[in-house]
DNA sequence: CATGAATGAGGTTTCATTCAT
DNA sequence: CATGAATGAAACCTCATTCAT
């Protein structure tokens, strides 16, 4: 019953893409893994050789994008030593993960409690490398004078819900761009640690 | 058979009280009806008698919530007219209420997209008067010249989303008391809107 | 609680009107408690002082009108003698109940199947008589030679339904009158029996 | 589990078979899908990998049914013209699937009504090819002198729900044949239509 | 006589998942 | 690798009925 020319990769690709769409839409316990097989052009049986349960394939999707956002972060600041620079650079990453790829952020933003928790708990530890280098941008610019505010904790909360809600309503379609959403971005944080402003 | 005593208010208090805790801890899809008949004294069937569906009840749970803090939000404004002081206002009220009544409003957060898009639509009416009232302090503040920044509307979201994150992340056993949380983020709101820093 | 004026016998006509309307526009099993309290301006619960169950109500409803249509049927018979006569009286009591109680007719003809099969048969024992008088006319016709036919027994179910079925297609707002319709069913089922033709 | 073996068609048509035995026996509201597939061989969850609603099996058998007596009954007319010769195959016909498929013209003598109106209509039109090419056949005697009787529309009416009605009370382990039974209703409907008796 | 509050049983339907083919 | 057929558990909801007040 193999369709012709039909591969493993590609048709995980599809899978994947379909699934990132419905999840986007309905969520994850509105969506069924009827109309995943479907928009992935399969019988839903079949998906379960690419998934071995439908959670399994959430923590994946999530695991997956966590783990790219973490490394595509830990490059942006490698070199980079000024605490101004490195929030710079850490916000300039993080809203173009939330723009670009942002339905899949979003995902992640909300889904994670639909994780069993032994599942959770283990994204939830690869997730707070995220807030310790934040944290740790901020402690040293509090450090070294060129960044000035209350509680380390919330400020870092803060920064990163502003950043990561950018998912819920950003519009592509919309009249703002990535650059200058980015600068807005850069420039809202400097302000919130305190930093020496920039001026508008 | 009746139990002695029983009372239609008292018993809907039992009913929200579980309900805004199940929705909490499991989300609308993830939580069922079974479970919140017996988390309010009653068998499933009887729910049916304080609500028409589970989905309307989280309706009524979402514009109760969102009536109140509109209200509350308006009181506390009146009488407000310098752009900075009632950005204080505004932020100190709605950090109360994210705090206070953290999990509806996490709820609140989380949830809308289960309801009906006619339901969604009518909460996001009402819901948009919260956006409105934000949007109109920033620009009579940038009008003034009190405040100063790039796009109001990145600006208003920013605000918004970090304060009403604070629901997703402040632990009521921390450290940290209403009071400092509620500083902390007047102080971010006015450092977002580029009015003059207060020293810190 | 008592509203004041209201009295057990004016109630249960509301109710019993309620019923007929009911029944007659969504059947037995489709109907239910609720609207029939509201329609007869109770709560669901107070029924009960009118009824011990809903099929007992059906039942009680199906064998009153039997016993009306019975004794109806007998006293226009009485004193008539030839089969002719005696059909031509039978057709016109019976049709006029079709066309007049032409709801209640039709629930009977239809919603005897929703009794218990107690209650059933006891129905179906009263329900007899009907087809046995008819039955006796048609005998007694053809032994004097004024009817002729094949089997008895199909002939008897044939003009009984074709005249119960009124109740399922009159219609109280077209063109035709009971007095027309009378005639034409008298007419058929003379024609029916064989008997000598009425010109037309 | 996949039983071996099975196959999608003996499968529907179990559930079928198992439909109309439960339809005629109990009604549609009063059956219920858990009889269905236990009377199928199957969980209730699997009926509905067979129809989309209980409501939709109805309307299946129903239609399906309506079809193949409309289909027959224009293969048995054709080629007839003389309205006698029409009137005596339409009643041959109509007789036979009254007294063949019992069960199911008798199901759906009285569940049309179960179904939402929609359907119900779709029913209806289709139903009332019956009832027209009788009105015309009825209509052509008249008009060639053959037949003579008052109102046509009673007269359709009458002759059919005489005719329908034989499944509602034939007893196939009866004394009756279908021969007989014909041969009789052949008669009635002559009769009734005033046409020349056939001597008895 | 009537209501308000609730029950308990059962109804249809959904859905992730299995597994022989 | 994929399908077709089915499962089993559970979901939401309905409804006749009960009974203290």
């Amino acid at each position: 019953m193999r369709i012709a020319g039909s591969n493993r990769d590609e048709t995980w690709n599809r899978v994947r893409t379909a699934g990132v769409d419905l999840l986007y839409r309905h969520g994850f316990e509105a969506m069924n893994t009827r109309q995943l097989a479907e928009a992935a052009g399969l019988k839903p049986g079949s998906l379960y050789y690419y998934f071995s349960s439908k959670e399994e394939f959430l923590h994946r999707l999530l695991v997956d994008l966590l783990e790219e956002i973490v490394t595509d972060l830990e490059e942006s600041l490698e070199g980079l030593t000024a605490p101004v620079e490195r929030l710079d650079a850490y916000i300039r990453t993080l809203v173009r993960w939330h723009v670009v790829r942002r339905e899949e952020t979003f995902i992640a933003s909300i889904e994670v409690r639909s994780l069993t928790s032994d599942r959770q708990e283990s994204y939830m530890q690869l997730r707070d490398r995220f807030d310790v280098i934040l944290g740790e941008i901020l402690r040293d610019g509090a450090d070294q004078g060129v960044f000035s505010f209350q509680h380390p904790g919330v400020l870092r909360n803060a920064i990163l819900s502003a950043v990561t809600a950018i998912s819920t309503w950003y519009d592509p379609s919309g009249a703002l761009g990535l650059d200058v959403l980015t600068n807005d971005f850069v420039e809202l944080a400097r302000r919130m640690a305190g930093g020496s402003p920039t001026p508008v």
